[in-house]
DNA sequence: CGGGTTGCTTGACACAGGTCAAGGCCCGAC
DNA sequence: GTCGGGCCTTGACCTGTGTCAAGCAACCCG
């Protein structure tokens, strides 16, 4: 029939889309992934919304269909220490799955989101069927892990302007016409940095006088991509 | 037979014993243990030698038997960060089973040890048949995860001396009459840290000053835990 | 025994970056 | 319009910590 489907068939198809383009997923077979769809739950959160919050018990873990997720651990006298902003197609929390201890840290949307839950129950079910499904699991897990490995790193062997020029270079591919939209505030630019905004001004004034940049409002232009990457590699090799 | 076994029996049913002590396969069936067992390659490292490098193939992942394993990264400028030390019965290089690419940072026993190599083809079809396994697996990564969480606050929400006070209040358990012994030079828990001896030195001299605690050595005694959790406490309140 | 090595401690100093405070800019509400 | 509130920027200041350097104690070894 050419006629279009019911809704119901028609969300179906559509998870299964989102499914089939996170990388947790890519590769599995049109049934695998229906089995997914079937108990994956959509949840819809507005900005500063929380998914989840340190310590609770985990009810699963996660897939960003569209938006940001910010996550993150809050220390004693309420300081906020940026984990990672996990963005569309990218999944997280899968640790929560294997252990029967709450998150280890909050998840609060940056700005207008959609998540997939996958509730931990029937997908460790599935994953005892599918051995593959669980090698791709620790695959996601020791990317995350990587993840964590280099924030060590930036945290301790580097300065905020060479974290910034790591940024910049990360970013310069999403640049249309030479210039990068920040996604959300400059505030909160500089937490994913793990610096204050104060400092991150400083910074960007610092590499704007050195006409590496110019910055207005919520877009920053690179001059000379050369001159930054180049900029990032001698502050590699110093520190 | 009440007789000794055979030389590689004695091997076998000890590497048994040590691959149950360890908490990625304690509760595993004997059979399975047995085949674990025969392929597990053993690797004696003296003090200082290194077990991989980053960027190497991963031949697979290790389990401590004894001594003690140093797992750090080193940025352009040769500068060392820890990640984690090992000790025995734990398992760690668990990322590099799922992904092709090489080890993400370098291992080096701190004093002499002796590993057990999981080499990565049969481990990967071992939990191929059996999901159990890779559930542990991905316990057992997601801990790691958590460490490196940890380690993450460590570095960014806490000063030297509350690092300390957390450090000497893990150990206290350990101590033998208020006593904790150090397993290395100073100069390795200074790495461990994440800081360097003088400021170690200097922080102990400070709580040694308020009669906290008394060093002489390589022995670390603490006059009044509850003072140093408490020192602890009110240190991550304020940051 | 003396000389070297190694590790620990202590002092002096420099610097990155966090915090506080004040001023400027933009924008939406009224 | 103009009032108010975010956000950004800039300046002034302070503190924690890394680094360099010198002195000291312990130990090994010929």
């Amino acid at each position: 029939m050419p006629a279009s489907p019911r809704p119901a068939d028609v969300k179906l198809t559509g998870l299964i889309g989102t499914l089939r383009c996170c990388q947790l997923f890519s590769g599995l077979s049109a049934e695998d992934l229906a089995v997914i769809a079937g108990f994956t739950v959509m949840q819809k959160l507005a900005k500063d919304d929380y998914l989840f919050h340190e310590g609770e018990p985990a009810r699963g873990c996660y897939l960003v269909q569209s938006g940001a997720v910010n996550v993150h651990r809050v220390s004693a006298a309420g300081k906020e220490q940026v984990i990672h902003v996990f963005r569309s197609g990218e999944s997280f929390a899968e640790a929560a799955l294997a252990t029967p201890t709450g998150y280890p840290a909050n998840a609060r949307a940056v700005e207008p989101s959609t998540v997939l839950i996958l509730p931990k129950a029937p997908l460790l079910d599935l994953i005892g069927h599918r051995p593959d499904l669980a090698l791709r699991m620790l695959g996601s897990m020791s990317g995350h892990l990587r993840v964590l490995v280099g924030m060590l790193d930036d945290l301790t062997l580097k300065d905020v302007e060479t974290r910034l020029l790591n940024w910049l270079v990360k970013h310069s591919h999403a640049a249309r016409g030479g210039a990068i939209q920040l996604p959300g505030t400059k505030r909160v630019l500089a937490a994913e940095l793990g610096t204050s905004s104060e400092t991150l001004s400083r910074t960007l004034g610092r590499l704007r006088d050195q006409r590496l940049i110019s910055v207005s409002g919520k877009k920053i232009t690179i001059h000379n991509l050369a001159a930054v990457q180049a900029m990032l590699r001698r502050n590699l090799g110093e520190n």
